[in-house]
RNA sequence: GCCCGAGUAGCUCAAUGGUAGAGCAACCGACUUGUAAUCGGUAGGUUGGUGGGUUCGAAUCCCCUCUCGGGCUCCA
């Protein structure tokens, strides 16, 4: 069978599970009213109106009385009825009703299993007794058509796969991902926390993660000064009517967090760091030869999100962006754009993300500016993509109101995308900030302006990046590089001189001198993910040397120091 | 924000209306060890909330509230 020809086989059994799902809520509640029941990645979900709450101990229920159905092997049957006839089946179907009467045919299409008929456009598998491997995974709420106004249903998701072996597969992975969610791991490893006493969705970063920031943002701001940004700092809050006037206040009102007021001043704690940005730009004139002019700032800012969205550390609501802003000429445009777009590729791949995905996000319908100067951005953005070989898809309409973008997503352990470097074209700043420069005609001219950040925010980078590496962080990022581990007592001194040596040479080393065994000390220093651990006793002692373990569990054996150094050293070097 | 679920010692979890318990961690002591857990002891909780209620009695039942989790909606 092919691939292509196995997919939708999957895809029909998928969504007759679904259809057997909904008979078995019926014959359990005969009150149920049934939104819509799809197929998704890996499985399918149906959304059901109850009388009560469905509880995670419901779904073994369910399961069994889907079993009783599948055992029956009773044959999907496929029927086209007349818009009325099939108004007086669902008569006591709300939701049905309502898709009825948006179909434009005249006629509508209902499978009939068993007990239980449903508005379908099908296919189906020929009987119920087809399906191989399923599970029930877990309930949720969801919308009536996913609209925030109307009711809530009662959602349940299930997977389906071709055959057991397959299905055991899947939960495999989901364990899988599990063990590398950030937030398991970031507890694991202590690398940050939350506190209820300090509020939802702002970050405690541990010194193991704060280490990891460190490491990243040392080698971000060198990279920044090597390709001409400079690096300044601005206020996290500023005056309530800059806000007002960069259009902030009334774009994203919902967004930010109260204003303050100070000596009868209303401020505001900042959600971006492009105002201070502008504001050391236009500390003075600005002639056409000096530009671009490109402003970095590693800088905190601070969003109101809804607490339901608050997600670990890659949705919180107080993080800092890797941010810089670019003022150049238009003609500039494109070649900065595609520097830029370098940059981010280069820091994808220095912390080995070698799968994103890149999106071209055009006008969308509320926007500043006029569609010709839109048209050229959108081209300038589109050349630069192409100018470096990129592939990427357009997502239309999703731009922001004040420019087009390029965005580039990063997948986490879970499947989920999250956008981490943005690249946008401002049309909106500028203008309304009057931020110019003087142009070789001696008139001032208007900037464009590109707001850009090439990891997105530390905190969720870190969360990305500790899922890409399952914790597994390289030698380059890992908070310790090495652990010296002293087999007894009388080694403990040893150990502490090559520490002191290894220090010397910006190594990240560490002394397990507590009075336990060595085997406790690697299980720890192993859980613990150290990259090198070295173990030392009297053979090492003597040959003035340690006896290297790596963290993949293999025993290097007896090495020089020199050695042990040199191998960390290369490592580092080369980010592995 | 909405629906559902969960919150017990630093961590992982037990105790289902009748005196809150274990393992790990911490602390003290012994052991001095050769590649993933040495042994013994001590201490630690007004059960998320200096919330409210039911009950002779609440970790357990109800209400409020906070935080977390799964989704939905949102995401400059």
């Amino acid at each position: 069978m092919t691939s292509e020809k196995n997919d939708e086989q999957l895809e029909r059994m998928r969504h007759s599970v679904a259809h057997i799902m909904a008979e078995a809520v019926q014959c359990l509640f005969k009150e149920a009213k049934f939104g819509i029941g799809p197929t998704i990645e890996d499985g399918f979900y149906y959304d059901f109106e109850l009388p009560r709450a469905l509880a995670p101990d419901d779904l073994p229920v369910i399961e069994n009385k889907m079993r009783e159905i599948i055992a029956q092997d009773a044959p999907f049957v496929r029927e086209e009825l007349g818009k009325d006839r099939a108004r007086e089946l669902f008569a006591t179907q709300p939701y049905k009703l309502e898709l009825i009467d948006e179909i434009p045919d005249a006629s509508v299409i209902v499978y009939e299993q068993g007990s239980f008929t449903d508005l379908c456009r099908g296919p189906h598998l020929a009987s119920t007794g087809k399906v191989r491997a399923f599970k029930l995974t877990h309930v949720a709420g969801a919308y009536w058509r996913g609209d925030e106004k109307r009711s809530m249903l009662q959602r349940i998701y299930g997977v389906a796969f071709g055959s057991q072996k397959e299905l055991d597969d899947y939960l495999f992975r989901q364990a899988e991902a599990a063990r590398r969610d950030h937030r398991r791991l970031g507890k694991e490893l202590d690398l940050y926390s939350t506190h209820e006493g300090i509020g939802p969705g702002l970050i405690c970063w541990h010194p193991r993660g704060a280490l990891i920031r460190q490491v990243i943002e040392d080698f971000w701001k060198a990279e920044h000064i090597r390709r001409g940004y400079e690096i300044v700092y601005t206020p996290h809050i500023a005056k309530l009517d800059l806000w007002k006037t960069s259009g902030h206040w009334e774009f994203y009102r919902d967004h930010l967090f109260s204003p303050m007021e100070v000596d009868g001043q209303q401020y505001l704690l900042r959600p971006m760091n492009c105002l201070g940005h502008i504001s050391i730009y236009k500390s003075k004139l600005r002639s056409y030869r000096n530009l671009p002019v490109r402003y970095a700032e590693l800088g905190t800012v601070y969003r109101y999100e809804r607490t339901g969205v608050l997600y670990g550390l890659a949705r919180v609501r107080g993080f800092t962006q890797d941010d810089a802003h670019v003022f150049c000429r238009s003609d500039q445009v494109e070649d900065e754009l595609a520097e830029v777009l370098n940059l981010a590729q280069f820091m994808m791949s220095s912390f080995g993300f070698d799968k994103y995905q890149l999106l071209l996000s055009t006008r969308p319908e509320q926007y500043v500016g006029t569609v010709p100067m839109w048209e050229e951005a959108t081209e300038c953005l589109k050349n630069a993509l192409e100018r470096l070989d990129l592939r990427y898809e357009v997502d239309p309409g999703e731009g922001v109101f004040y420019g087009p973008k390029i965005d580039i997503k990063l997948e986490d352990a879970w499947g989920h995308v999250w956008q981490g470097p943005t690249i946008q074209v401002d049309f909106n700043l500028p203008q309304r900030f009057d931020v110019c420069y003087i142009g070789e005609d001696g008139l001032e001219h208007t900037v464009v302006m590109i707001h850009r950040t090439v990891l997105g925010s530390m905190e969720r980078f870190l969360a990305c990046l500790t899922e890409h590496y399952g914790g597994v962080f390289p030698v380059w990022l890992s908070p310790v590089q090495a652990v010296i581990i002293p087999i007894a007592d009388r080694h403990i001194g040893y150990a502490h001189e090559i520490e002191a040596s290894f220090k010397n040479d910006g190594i990240r080393v560490r002394v397990d001198d507590r009075s336990e065994r060595m085997n406790l000390k690697i299980r720890e220093a192993q859980l613990e993910k150290v990259p090198y651990m070295l173990i030392v006793g009297d053979k090492e002692m003597d040959s003035c040397g340690a006896s290297l373990r790596l963290r993949s569990g293999e025993d290097l054996g007896l090495e020089s120091l020199a050695e042990v150094k040199n191998r960390i050293r290369t490592a580092v070097e080369a980010k592995s």
